[in-house]
DNA sequence: AAGTGGTCTAGACCACTAG
DNA sequence: TAGTGGTCTAGACCACTTC
């Protein structure tokens, strides 16, 4: 069959772009409407091809692209599945703070605080949320090796959270990233960070156990999921005294 | 012709790991070698596969990696290119510093002093060279919007850059990586950073314009070649009054 | 018109997982 | 043994660049 003989397809793909791409953002849209939710398969490449009337090679390039962005994951054999947020994948993907050797470190997490109010400007700004909407401010404490290192001030759109307790947000047993999975079907893709330099006062030197005019950085970080859309600002605030912030940029592996 | 048929094809191919990634290295070692140059074309696919005795779409596979990996560049109807790290390339790639609004920004840069001397410890397990071995040091002040902003302190292996002086150091109209590319072909594959916050003291906060004891972002990072070899070591001290470090995790484009 | 990369097809066989 | 993803082939046509 010529390449340009496209059989009947039954989902309608609009044509301009490539058919890959078509398919691409089928699934993605599928994923984030929770048609196969966190850790389920999605149908065989196979199937896919045949009901999407395209080739396998090109169901092949589609998941490719949502592989390498990470929200498929594919096992040899077994199928294609939604990437779940378990088992520490984003605890290291969106976690940058190693000790000072470079040795990773899981922290050991306790909620200080747990608030609901309503979204000042810069919150309302990172969101893209309005002014005085409902948001839900955590303070977290994260410990490195028995010693406090971390403050997490984390602010999220109540509207987003439905029901989020505090109860429930310190119950979680994994990262805050699976909750918001496990529990609101919501998949961060992808992070914003901006990092500064600044000295500790107040009640953040104080859970640090640092004197006020210790250096501190302080990262703001905001979480993004499926159409760009925010769901988490966080400012953390981390003593590098033993730790660092660590980062590699370039894909490039050895020859 | 089945898929177990292969011709006869000129370089060996080593069984045991998939043809594209031997394609893949041998590209990669053509790159390391020098034999296309920054800003080259490499063979077409077609001349590719002929050369390699694999199908076309296998070639493609082994380029689509390098294209990821940034060593390589398409040009629909004119080629594959080494890529070159001119028109700011890894300016930005590599250099995260942008406004406090987020406005990225052109550094203007001095040199403050170039050196030669003998490696420490620290350097000498950074670039992964022995004690003793000769360096280039070399600091480097940046302002940005006409202030003073970053000091660099540039650590480089001697042996890699024979020749280099002050005079051509500072006479490149480019970023520094592209001289590493264009006068000596070393290509800067990936970076390795750590960042810590400091206070300003000494001749740093005397550049920078700082008191002593103002909060500084140090970002120790490290450059890195084929073949997992590091080329720099560079400490930067950064005043984020008014600038911060930007960084995006994760490749997720909006559906 | 010729040459390049970009998309797509149809099908083969291999490697892994499960019942 | 059946089903899944992984690799590879051979060839078609399209889109872009250059002459």
């Amino acid at each position: 069959m010529p390449a340009t003989a496209r059989s009947a397809r039954p989902p309608v793909l609009t044509p301009g772009r490539p058919l890959y791409e078509e398919v691409r953002a089928h699934l993605t849209e599928g994923v984030a409407a929770g048609r196969w939710k966190a850790g389920e398969a999605i149908p065989s490449e196979a199937d896919l091809a045949a009901h999407f009337g395209v080739a396998i090679g090109t169901i092949r390039k589609a998941v490719d692209s949502l592989v390498a962005q990470g929200t498929l994951l594919r096992r040899q054999g077994k199928g294609t599945f939604v990437t779940a947020h378990d088992g520490r994948r984003l605890m290291f993907h969106f976690f940058h703070i190693v000790g000072a050797d470079g040795a990773k470190a899981y922290p050991e997490v306790r909620t200080a605080s747990f608030e609901r109010g309503r979204a000042d400007a810069a919150e309302a700004a990172a969101l893209a949320i309005v002014r005085d909407e409902r948001v839900i401010r955590i303070r977290n404490v994260l410990s490195l090796d028995g010693r406090a290192v971390i403050v997490d001030d984390i602010t999220l759109p109540a509207a987003l959270f439905p029901g989020l307790t505090e109860r429930i947000f310190t119950a979680r047993d994994n990262t805050i990233y699976h909750l918001f999975q496990s529990r609101y079907g919501i998949n961060v893709l992808r992070t914003d960070e901006r990092l500064r330099a600044t000295l500790a006062s107040g009640p953040t030197a104080a859970l640090l156990g640092l004197p006020a005019g210790a250096p501190l950085l302080e990262i703001r970080r905001v979480a993004i999921t499926f159409r760009d859309r925010p769901v988490e600002l966080r400012v953390s605030r981390v003593n590098t005294a033993s730790h660092v912030y660590h980062n590699t940029f370039g894909k490039g592996e050895a020859i």
